[in-house]
RNA sequence: GGAGGGGUUCCCGAGUGGCCAAAGGGAUCAGACUGUAAAUCUGACGCGCGAGCUUCGGUGGUUCGAAUCCACCCCCCUCCA
């Protein structure tokens, strides 16, 4: 008998490995349990790297178990040396303890805290590693904690082979360290909340099952392990980056609409494995909404409902609307038909949009752009204008990438004498409105 | 502390005195084809519209000319102590 839990998450491939697996099932089914996962602060928001762990939790809360979301404050100031090619550059204590704070709020918008829809003990909970490390001095720990640790087996790990084998590489004592930090928590999870699950990337392997040692040795508990498979796109490209960097959580860093947007413009290799990871669409509607696409001819429709499901976690309802009115603006028809209202809320909706004042702009419509970010350096805007893909207002400019500002901007041609929508390519846009 | 190997443009990686803004691959961007896909083909890919300017760990030097040679320094790796 396998639980209802397990089996919905293997059947969207989001088991990689279990520790224990043996006992787990029965564990699981025994009542509800507390499991945890953690975040380090590696900067002052997640991305969507992060959002597979995130809504794991998310589902095994929704089965009656109880989140634990623990940020790293103190594994943050070591850094994990799991799979990283380099030893990373330390941040200093001010910084880490921000990064924290941010985290934490946005960790808890996938959980639940409170309400009468939770089951009684499964309240969400998020804790900082920091509270239970910064006060254990370094001889207590050598011997309490670092006494349980085989250096034999450390370097064994598969996470930092490569750090010690490969030439050219290296592993500072900080980060090789790291571990057992990362065992100590599950163990103090254990011990504090019985918390008896550690949940990860793929990744994370070799610090989870070491946090289960830690804790069997320490405590005589059993605990298991569970980690996800890393997210891979069909054509081996990083899943989660684009050329404008990478896809965060926070709505500051990656507007909703571009957020959407990267969901929207997934490969149809990828986009129903996507459907299974991202979202809670029950697992049998996401076989059907594939079946249906086979059958029509055409557009699949996979990629729409992944990217408002996706929005909508993240973003919100209102997230989700703004998105979709500036993507409809834009791609659905002409854009100069929107009304001045319109134009408003595009800018409001996350639109990348500059001012522009015609009296003091950049002399060259290469500088303008590059100012304005749409393109990193003048080389694209030569690019795309020998290609005739840079339109202002629906209009093909013609020219060099030196033609005066004033001679593509003016009054005139703007939209109710204040807008004009600047398109490269087929996808980037960029509003100007006048100063 | 000793001996050896290494640090090249976003990444990998060629390049050992001029033909080097630096091969090749990857990533990325734009165009064609499409469905705001994929695959494929084309172009771009240090900065600059351009003349030109700034790069090959750092600083000095040799030379008409240096990523390439010399000196010192910094960092990484391997082995020895």
């Amino acid at each position: 008998m396998s639980s209802a839990l397990l089996q919905d998450l293997r059947a969207r491939g989001l088991v990689f490995q279990i520790a224990g697996e043996e006992a787990f099932e029965a564990w699981l089914e025994g009542g509800s349990r507390t499991l945890y996962c953690g975040f380090d602060p590696t900067a002052d928001s997640l991305h969507i790297g992060s959002l597979v762990p995130l809504l794991m939790l998310r589902r095994f809360q929704l089965a009656g178990h109880r989140p634990l979301a623990l940020v790293g404050g103190a594994t943050g100031l070591i850094g994990d040396p799991s799979f990283k090619a380099a030893e990373r550059q330390l941040n200093t204590l001010e910084v880490v303890e921000g990064w924290v704070d941010k985290l934490k709020a946005q960790v808890s918008q996938f959980i639940d805290f409170e309400g009468e829809h939770l089951q009684d003990g499964t309240a969400a909970l998020v804790v900082n590693n920091l509270d239970w490390t910064q006060g254990v001095d370094v001889l207590t720990f050598l011997r309490d904690v670092g006494k349980h640790f085989s250096i034999n087996a450390m370097i064994q790990k598969e996470s930092v082979k490569q750090r010690i084998e490969r030439e050219g590489a290296g592993i500072s004592f900080t980060e090789f360290t790291y571990m057992i930090l990362q065992s100590y928590d599950f163990s103090e999870l254990y011990r504090q909340y019985d918390c008896g699950l550690q949940i990860g990337g793929s990744d994370q392997w070799g610090n989870i099952t070491g946090g289960i040692d830690l804790t069997r040795r320490l405590h005589g508990g059993q605990t298991f392990g569970l980690t996800m498979p890393l997210v891979t796109k069909a054509d081996g490209t990083k899943f989660g980056k684009t050329e404008s960097g990478t896809i965060w959580l926070d709505a500051g860093k990656t507007s909703p609409y571009a957020f959407y947007q990267f969901w929207l413009n997934t490969a149809d290799a990828d986009v129903y494995q996507f459907l299974r990871y991202f979202t809670f669409l029950p697992v049998d509607q996401i076989d059907q909404i594939e079946a249906d696409d086979k059958a029509r001819e055409g557009r699949p429709e996979a990629q729409r409902i992944l990217a408002k499901e996706v929005t909508a976690l993240v973003h919100g309802v209102d997230g989700l609307a703004a998105a979709q009115r500036i993507t409809e603006a834009l791609f659905a028809g002409d854009a100069s038909g929107l009304g001045a209202a319109d134009l408003e809320q595009l800018a409001q909706d996350g639109l990348p949009t500059s001012t522009l004042d015609l009296g003091h702009a950049p002399p060259t419509l290469s500088q303008l752009l590059s100012e304005s970010g749409m393109v990193s350096s003048g080389k694209q805007v030569k690019d795309a204008l020998k290609n005739k893909a840079v339109f202002i207002n629906g209009h093909a400019v013609e020219g060099e990438p030196s033609v005066a500002v004033s001679e593509c901007f003016s009054r005139a041609t703007a939209l109710y004498d204040r807008y004009w929508i600047v398109r490269l390519g087929k996808k980037k846009y960029h509003l100007f409105t006048v100063a």
